[in-house]
DNA sequence: AGTTGATCATTA
DNA sequence: TAATGATCAACT
């Protein structure tokens, strides 16, 4: 039988659990745990934050919650190219529609969840299958001041727009180095919002998500300083 | 229905 | 070809 990771007890262990998988694949630790690897992510497509949520010993389940939550710790798998270039956004946390007045960013969930995150780089181009992609150094990061403003501006602006009822408005171009774009199973699912006379309307929920070029800065920092 | 884990795939 | 908008699965 495969060990079953117990959680880390500090961010020391945790690194440490971490930086001992850089440079094995997707697939050799699926066959550590005894999972399947999917030929492909077309349906599966959280199925490698997933598997190292459990091989790092992350509380399971989906909770608002970091991943870490005793140690503050949010845990982030992000696909690179063969350059070390970010492939894809980062999907942060669920934008919040309604009840958004006396929210302000210190408390914010997306504050609350970059305030530290280990992520782990891993190969992701397509034409690489999972089994075979292999994981890279991984980066315990803290934003800094120049990115928590950036951050804090993007989350305003934003959720100004929710509060004044311009969420129909709201596309993936507005944000600096945070977007927000629609999150969910499928274009069915409907939330409650303002609409811009103050009234209820359905529409599709949000969440929020980092751009390629703010992810790729702070691999780029990690790792030429 | 909400929120987590994200990547897919059509469009511009 | 990159980015936006759409989608898939598991769990609460």
């Amino acid at each position: 039988m495969p060990d079953k990771p117990t959680p880390p007890e500090s961010i020391e262990q945790l690194l440490s659990r971490a930086n001992e998988l850089a440079g094995l694949t997707l697939g050799d630790i699926a066959k550590e745990l005894d999972i399947q690897v999917p030929k492909n992510f077309k349906r599966e497509k959280g199925w490698t934050g997933q598997l190292l949520e459990l091989k790092l010993g992350a509380k399971a389940g989906s909770t608002p919650q970091q991943d870490f939550p005793d140690l503050g710790v949010e845990l982030k798998t992000i696909p690179i190219d063969i350059n070390g270039m970010p492939l894809e956004t980062t999907y942060v946390c669920y934008a919040h529609l309604t009840d958004v007045a006396g929210i302000n960013w210190q408390d914010s969930n997306v504050r609350n969840k970059l305030n530290c995150v280990l992520w782990i780089p891993i190969e992701g181009d397509r034409q690489i299958p999972p089994a075979q992609r292999r994981i890279a150094t991984p980066l315990l990061w803290r934003p800094n001041h120049l990115q928590l403003n950036a951050l804090k501006q993007d989350w305003e602006e934003l959720m100004d727009m929710i509060s004044l009822g311009d969420v129909e408005n709201i596309t993936a171009r507005h944000g600096e180095v945070m977007q927000i774009r629609p999150k969910a199973a499928d274009g069915s699912a409907l939330t409650d919002a303002f609409g811009a006379d103050g009234s209820k309307i359905k529409t599709r929920p949000r969440g929020f998500y980092l751009r390629k070029s703010f992810t790729q800065q702070i691999l780029h920092d990690a790792f030429n300083d």
